[in-house]
DNA sequence: GGGAATATACTCGGATACACAGTGTCCGAGTTGTTCCGG
DNA sequence: CCGGAACAACTCGGACACTGTGTATCCGAGTATATTCCC
């Protein structure tokens, strides 16, 4: 199992971008974090169709936050990069081979996927009671209060 | 994010191989189950580095436990299959960039790296609250205790 | 008849091709700010 | 001097190549069994 990178980059650009009120174009969040600029401008257009972003066109235009960062979830970040689906898929393996149960006996998942999905509803919990405003203040409390304040007065610069 | 497909494989069989206590041949659970021999094999060499099965060569060798089920945990299994590296990995992009942060304020995680190690300590430890014993036990009782029986059965026959 | 060497058949183990999703990049459609011209 | 229209620059959006991991498969190394031969 592996999770896509551009979570990552999503997360960090989210919790940046929560510090400039006025649209950001994503080649300047790429410059800030140092990652290729095209590649990030895919992932923020996923986080665009999810509705967590609202993408302005134009000049002066850019990314903002559709929504309030102490709204958005980690998970709801993770699911718009990642997809909804969860990691573990039930193939039904069970009704193959010659002990192949019939469907009246598959009304409910098997016990194999049951521990599965509780194991990812557990997962998406702890990634849900975490907002991006939540990862702000903790990255501001772990620099002794400086971090985010750089971060808004490097947007609202020219660097 | 995508779970292998023989994580699956991998369990159902764990499950049915803790119902004999002869070794069974790879080729015999992929019949039993459906699925391709060849790369079943591939898996379960997996458990078996693993120490989770115990390989046993020769015309009546193949694949048996080497811990009791009641000890080993889905989590093992899971980890096993498909590597203990979790499926969030931190590239440190706060240190990248014109705000990138030099390496003694790097001590430890950032609050992202955090907030998805805390989900995937979560995810492990419901996956380790399950032992493949207790995964028989639930399938037994989906099935008014017949399904273990018919397995114990095919498995001791020559079907 | 008993024991040992041998041939055999069956098992796992790692090395080898193929496919799909993730990675990375590019250029076109659309919108806004600016500028120029006319009234 | 003011209003409107054309221009230009900048933005996002989706379509196009490349790479790495997962998927699927095969054949060779090793071992316990059954046979066979010899004593």
């Amino acid at each position: 199992m592996k999770l896509s990178n551009g979570v990552e980059w999503a997360l960090h650009c989210c919790v940046s971008l929560g510090q400039s009120h006025a649209p950001v174009p994503a080649a300047r969040l790429a410059k800030l974090h140092g990652i290729p600029p095209a590649y990030l401008a895919k992932h923020l257009q996923s986080l665009s169709q999810a509705g967590i972003l609202r993408s302005t066109p134009g000049p002066v235009g850019g990314y903002s936050f559709a929504q309030s960062p102490t709204q958005v979830s980690v998970l709801d970040v993770v699911l718009a990069i990642d997809g909804p689906e969860p990691a573990f898929r039930c193939t039904e393996i069970r009704r193959q081979g010659p002990l192949g149960l019939g469907p009246e006996k598959c009304r409910k998942p098997c016990a194999v996927s049951r521990a599965m999905a509780a194991a990812d509803a557990a997962w998406r919990a702890a990634l849900k009671g975490v907002t991006i405003a939540d990862l702000a203040r903790d990255i501001d409390a772990d620099s002794a209060g400086t971090a985010m304040g750089s971060v808004r007065q490097w947007l609202a610069g020219t660097g």
